[in-house]
DNA sequence: CCGAATTGGTGGGGTATGCAACAAAATATT
DNA sequence: AATATTTTGTTGCATACCCCACCAATTCGG
């Protein structure tokens, strides 16, 4: 069946109803934008029938596009479902302990940067839960969102929008950053051996570096996976941290080098 | 309800019921895994009722940690969509309208700021769906996510952010949007009137005055619901306007006005 | 030891969703 | 133009879910 190929299609769509392939298109713009949409939601915007929506939820999680659910469909679990029980092998927890021994260290009142990534993320969920009243500058749009609810005041970084990342990056974001001086920063890294953090995404070490530099505490957020592995830019050298807030501790070459540099090694529990 | 250990919880939580606290942690857990959980699967699992279930639904959505859906509850909203639920949907269908038009007057490589507000997101979802790949300067999180996964490259502008309306603002912003010249504006307004659009919320004001400034082309997006109201913040004069986009033609004063001011009135079909 | 506050469980009425089959409309094909 | 195909809408019913109010159990403080 050859797609209905009216290619001035949605100028004068008017108020007549979209077409199945636009309509389809449509649900996946939208789930890019919010983790779940509602069929009655949907319904309602488009103008169609709930068993038609129902109809496009269903062709589309045949190409796992969607995930169905109850009332509507969410955006696809990235990666596998890591099976309900078998949470231990993912990262997860590690890092939402790490985020939560982070959030400890922040105190009512102070002024934070927060870096981009998940373990951020997670921090920023704990504060959040936590409900610490304070000020945070950050260039990641997930952390922006989960602490604007909450007590504390969000400062976003301008910067070149990054999908991918959710998170901004380039020139402005580090001039903007640079204008400001904090308590704290807290950053992630893709690697993290007896040189420094280093990253992989190629923008993001830049912005590590002026929080690091604007800030009088400097903590890295790092898991235990990281340990050894090197991403292509350098961050910066381990004496330009004061602390690590690990899953494990740390050793071999890597440990020494730390207890050299003076580096404090904050274990989570 | 025999509950087996008092203090000893989380540890052999194999058949025992776990705390409250305790359960809610490994709700968000399991929301960070996938991106909806529903209140069946969890009462079985957790072996609590669903009314429990909703009652840990309902706090957490009260804390902006999840978000609310038929059947269960979603991952963290990846910031406040103004839930469609509530809007008449007439007036959907006429935002869309106006942002498909909006988002026809956009050439490729232009250079364009968009406003926050939720006619300009549907003009942002129009241009994304076209696919034209323009520069766009946004204070708003869901324009700029919207649009940064296809062809646009996306600015985002520092501020402080507004969870209310996803979007930043403030000194910064300002500051920010004035370093730039662009080719077109795109902005809406919570009211509109014979002495021009106003708004509502004091600080989007003056993000709006400043994107007329400094934008060639000026156009207002402006359903016709607004007429004839005003908010407590003047945005500008009439004559700060190159052209409107409506759904339907302005009548008496404000029409009058608007030709005297020489506004182009674009209608949507 | 008792009583208030918190938390969990139960039941009922009402609503939304899922499913399946069929009918109607739009579109493509001959 | 007429027919075949696809797409969408409708109906009816079973199920799941929401919400409310009330009650039971636990916890905490005095």
């Amino acid at each position: 069946m050859p797609k209905a190929e009216t290619n001035e299609n949605g100028a004068e769509a008017g108020r007549s109803r979209l077409k199945k392939t636009e309509r389809r298109r449509q649900i996946l713009l939208e789930l890019k934008l919010r983790p779940h949409v509602r069929i009655s939601e949907l319904s309602s915007r488009f103008n169609v029938s709930t068993e038609t929506l129902r109809r496009d939820f269903d062709a589309l999680a045949d190409q796992g596009l969607v995930a169905r659910a109850h009332g509507g469909a969410t955006a696809p679990a990235q990666g596998h479902y890591p099976s309900l029980d078998e949470r231990a092998s993912a990262r997860i927890e590690e890092r939402e302990r790490i985020g939560r021994r982070a959030a400890d260290m922040v105190q009512d009142g102070e002024t934070v940067m927060i870096d981009s990534g998940s373990t951020t993320i997670e921090m920023a969920r704990a504060l959040a839960y936590r409900g610490t009243s304070c000020t945070v500058i950050t260039n990641s749009i997930p952390v922006a969102m989960t602490l604007g609810h909450g007590a504390a005041q969000v400062l976003l970084c301008p910067g070149e929008y990054l999908a991918a990342e959710s998170a901004v990056i380039g020139t402005e974001t580090l001039e903007f950053l640079a204008r400001f001086n904090v308590d704290r920063c807290m950053i992630g890294s893709s690697g993290f051996s007896a040189d420094g953090p280093s990253e992989t995404v190629r923008g993001f070490a830049a912005v590590k570096r002026v929080m690091l530099q604007r800030a009088a505490h400097r903590h890295l957020l790092i898991g235990s996976d990281k340990f050894g592995r090197k991403g292509l830019a350098q961050v910066g050298d381990l004496s330009s941290l004061h602390s690590i807030i690990v899953d494990a501790k740390p050793t071999g070459d890597l440990q020494s080098a730390l207890v050299a540099a003076k580096v404090e090694i904050i274990v989570t529990d």
